[in-house]
DNA sequence: GCGACAG
DNA sequence: ATCTTGTCGC
């Protein structure tokens, strides 16, 4: 099997395909609020690990009131390892299915990982965004590249790719564009969805204690 | 070549 | 992400 280097891990020739998906994909991402109306209907998607076998959950809120007007379990099993900016092999399967049980639409998707904040500017939230052809978010509790200026923005091959949110006392989170919404817009959304005294917005915070509950609720 | 590296 | 004990701080 022929092999190549990428970002340092050796890889097999698929990841280097892949290279090429993300890129083209890239190409694809709109950074720009579309559909211009007011998003009040924001999806939240997180997947819990366990033996090989993916917990997905996804919970759907109402921005203004914050009440959870849908909540949906899948479980499906793993197909590709964790590898640092391929994490969208590894997670877009879980996402992609979860969405079909859902019986009500909505605006806007937040999405656990990055979006245009990656090396090829396709991180999971942007890979799924431009699959689906709909509004996300990437939401990541860690960086993966980028410099951060002095006012919390990141700055990637010399373009603005995301932002570093800092609350008091806790981790910061990094928020990028994932597909068909601007970066400042997608601050907002992410602020006004965090509750006072957490740090996670609440769509992801929901969505992440119900996936690691229906992991551990198997024996 | 070395280190860093979403979940 | 997951595994996994005690320990440090408020």
């Amino acid at each position: 099997m022929s092999n190549s280097t990428v970002s340092g891990n050796t890889t097999s020739h698929y990841l280097a395909a892949t290279i090429n998906v993300q890129s083209e994909i890239a190409k694809k991402v709109i950074s720009e609020n579309i559909p211009n109306k007011e998003i009040i209907y924001i999806c939240g998607v997180d997947v819990a690990y366990r033996n090989n076998i993916a917990y997905c959950s996804a919970v759907l809120m109402n921005k203004n009131s914050m009440e959870v007007k849908e909540s949906v379990n899948i479980t499906l099993s793993v197909k590709h390892p964790y590898v640092p900016s391929f994490f969208m092999l590894r997670e877009s399967e879980a996402i992609i299915n979860i969405l079909k049980p859902l019986k009500n639409r909505f605006d806007l998707l937040l999405i656990d990982g990055h979006g245009v904040l990656h090396p090829r500017r396709c991180g999971l939230a942007s890979y799924i965004g431009v699959i689906i052809d709909s509004p996300t978010i990437g939401v990541a509790k860690s960086i993966l590249c980028g410099s951060v200026n002095a006012d919390h923005f990141i700055d990637v091959d010399g373009v603005i790719s995301g932002f570093k949110m800092i609350k008091e006392k806790k981790k910061p989170i990094y928020i990028s564009v994932g597909h068909k919404i601007n970066l400042v817009n997608a601050i907002r959304i992410v602020k006004q969805l965090v509750k006072p005294e957490e740090r996670i917005p609440e769509p992801l915070r929901l969505a992440d204690i119900y996936s690691k509950a229906l992991a551990n609720s198997v024996p």
